[in-house]
DNA sequence: AACAGTGTTGTGTGC
DNA sequence: CGCACACAACACTGT
């Protein structure tokens, strides 16, 4: 029989510990195998994400240190990086490299699943075999959901039965000591480049994309790409990738045994900077350089050793893993409307104001990445406001702004900013926050991310709405004094710890020390260094309408994929029932009407940054098909 | 079947 | 400072 011939391809399983799928490609003893990794345009064009999540990907980071590690097994071989798209790539490969089987650790979100069944397909087409293997939960999400009746998981005690129910999580398989020679790899076939006509990340772009120049890069040698390449300038944070990395930073939490065994998550702060509070692992398990599997016994091992005293979950460490897998499984179940309200049994409906844009797809009617209608001007000040940090409540402000620069903040602070867009302040539909988290989280994960949104907003996996972040005493409870908002807060470093949270109230005299003017908006023109924003609010007020508007919501019972909320006649109930602060009802600037807004909501992002994205845009947006909704807004105007 | 208990992570007041 | 409680009251779980 002929000897093995193996692509290992690595994707979102950046590393060689507790890897089963490496693992499965060993045990077929091959002659030559080959670690490639394939440059997705799908990854970059169609997911917006900031240069520090790039950062993450690229060449100083899981992918270098990830070639590095293969590098020491075997020094013929490292991580090969492909510049095509893997659906048109693999098909020239099998044959250009006489392949026998193609390895990859199975993916779980919908443009994976799909992608990596076309490759499956073209693998038996031209004789390859596949061998697939699963690590980047701690159970099988599929499994899983067949353990929970087939349905998502909306709660961790689910989770936890059907967990159980799936059986042991694996232990970890140690990292392989030795590496097979790559064999040879001519490309004697063309390269196919992908089209860029929708480049999300264009207004990121401080110079012309290269990334796609040959398949084998600029100096035809399969290296990592660099930011350079991509046209991306230097990424602002200071948190790092890489499984060698990843793997210093568990053992660090674990050695101090102590805080590994008692943590208790709503006990850590949001507002601790130096250190941070919490484990910062989560980027590295978004990346696949951390096994999560690995993680898990790691923290299981310390809590055995540490014995009474110990936290349990959902509360410990290993509670947070549990959650993850949570939002995986539920992912898994409810598939591609899990990320938005349309269309998904198990998202309440609130008409929450700057709804998405919708768009028919082969799967149904589905939310346009970053496409809004502005139905209120004044919702979509306050939004351009909050994802500025320029609020004019210092808590926001701060953590918003860490999250701009250093791409991560406190799960806390997470829920702090999420409950104010939402349930808790301006009544903005969390789908424009996710849109935010998503471009900006340097360990964005889209199951996390949408379930997260989904619970702070109270339309699944929690409801209760009444519980509410208060800006000024939240942030209080954990710094007195404010030096966490003196960190991202300049302007007020000087401010008296009393008036810190709340500058509104702080005297002419206290400014005055402060060296600080409380005036304007933050946005565009009106940034001034030495000025900080007025308060865009009154947080009591505004607390007390959005609960009474979520109380009614919550009698009127929609959810997203009731008729009523595709086809329009969901504002009728809501009108009935004397509803004010909603969708379509704008504040004292509105004229009613829905404003074409496609140009202003695709800048959404951009603080201050080059509007050079429109082409990229407008082509998008021309090529928006007329969905459900739209007729039902044009119903409104009519 | 009705109901009590519980749910990782709220706030404000009063002792 | 820590704690209990009211606030107003949802969804799931187990009996």
């Amino acid at each position: 029989m002929m000897k093995a011939r193996v692509i290992y391809w690595f994707r979102t399983d950046l590393r060689l510990h507790d890897s089963p799928a490496l693992k499965a490609a060993l045990d077929l003893q091959p002659e030559v195998l080959w670690p490639i990794f394939t440059w997705d345009p799908h990854y970059v064009y169609h997911v917006k994400a900031s240069p520090n999540r790039w950062q993450y990907m690229a060449r100083l980071d899981c992918q270098q240190d990830l070639s590095d590690s293969i590098q020491k097994l075997n020094p013929k071989s490292k991580l090969f990086v492909l510049r095509e798209a893997p659906q048109t790539l693999f098909p020239k490969l099998f044959a250009a490299w006489n392949v026998t089987h193609l390895v990859f650790e199975r993916d779980t979100d919908t443009y994976a699943r799909e992608r990596d069944k076309f490759v499956t397909d073209a693998a038996q087409k031209a004789g390859v075999k596949v061998v697939t293997r699963y690590g980047r939960t701690l159970w099988d999400s599929d499994e899983v959901v067949a353990k929970n009746g087939g349905k998502p998981t909306m709660s961790i005690t689910q989770l936890q039965a059907a967990g159980s129910k799936v059986g042991e999580i694996p232990k970890p398989i140690p990292a392989p000591q030795h590496l097979p020679d790559p064999g040879e790899m001519p490309i004697d076939f063309e390269q196919e480049v992908a089209a860029k006509t929708v480049d999300l990340n264009a207004p990121h772009r401080s110079k012309a994309d290269k990334a796609y120049k040959g398949i084998a890069g600029p100096k035809g040698d399969f290296a990592v790409e660099t930011l350079e390449e991509l046209g991306f300038p230097a990424a602002t944070t200071p948190h790092r990738g890489g499984e060698t990395l990843a793997l210093k930073q568990l053992e660090k939490i674990m050695a101090d045994e102590k805080y590994a065994a008692t943590f208790r998550k709503p006990k850590t702060s949001p507002a601790a900077f130096e250190p941070q509070s919490t484990t910062l692992l989560s980027p590295h398990m978004h990346f696949g350089a951390l096994s999560p599997r690995l993680f898990y016994w790691r923290a299981r091992e310390v809590v055995e050793k540490y014995g009474k005293g110990a936290s349990t979950p959902p509360e410990s460490l290993t509670g947070q893993l549990l959650f993850r897998d949570m939002y995986f499984a539920a992912q898994a179940a409810i598939g591609s409307p899990y990320k938005q309200t349309i269309n998904n049994a198990y998202v309440r409906f609130i008409p929450w104001h700057l709804p998405s844009k919708y768009e028919d797809t082969e799967t149904g009617v589905s939310a346009i990445s970053g496409k809004y209608h502005i139905d209120s001007p004044q919702a979509e000040k306050w939004f351009q406001r909050w994802q500025a940090g320029m609020t004019g409540f210092p808590f926001v402000d701060a953590l918003m702004r860490q999250l701009r620069v250093e791409g991560w903040i406190h799960h806390l602070g997470r829920h702090m900013v999420a409950c104010f867009l939402t349930r808790g302040g301006c009544y903005v539909h969390w789908e424009r926050g996710a849109d935010v988290f998503e471009e900006l989280l340097i360990d964005h994960e889209p199951a996390s991310n949408a379930g997260n949104w989904q619970w702070l907003s109270c339309t699944a996996f929690f409801s209760q709405y009444f519980r509410c972040y208060s800006p000024v005493a939240f942030g209080q409870k954990w710094d007195k004094n404010g030096d966490f908002i003196r960190r991202w807060v300049p302007e007020l470093e000087h401010l008296d710890a009393k008036y810190i949270y709340e500058p509104w109230k702080a005297t002419q005299a206290a400014l005055d020390r402060a060296g600080v003017r409380v005036e304007g908006d933050g946005l565009g023109d009106n940034q001034k260094k030495g000025v900080y924003p007025q308060v865009m609010f009154d947080f009591q007020e505004r607390r007390g309408i959005c609960i009474s508007a979520m109380k009614r919501a919550f009698s009127i019972g929609l959810h997203g994929n009731d008729e009523a909320v595709k086809d329009g006649t969901w504002k009728k109930l809501f009108e009935k029932a004397g509803e004010i602060e909603m969708e379509g009802m704008g504040g004292s600037d509105d004229d009613g009407e829905y404003a074409d807004d496609a140009d202003s909501a695709s800048h959404h992002t951009s603080k201050g940054r080059g509007r050079d994205g429109s082409k990229h845009a407008s082509s998008k947006r021309d090529a928006v098909k007329e969905g459900p909704m739209d007729r039902h807004i044009k119903k409104l105007k009519a």
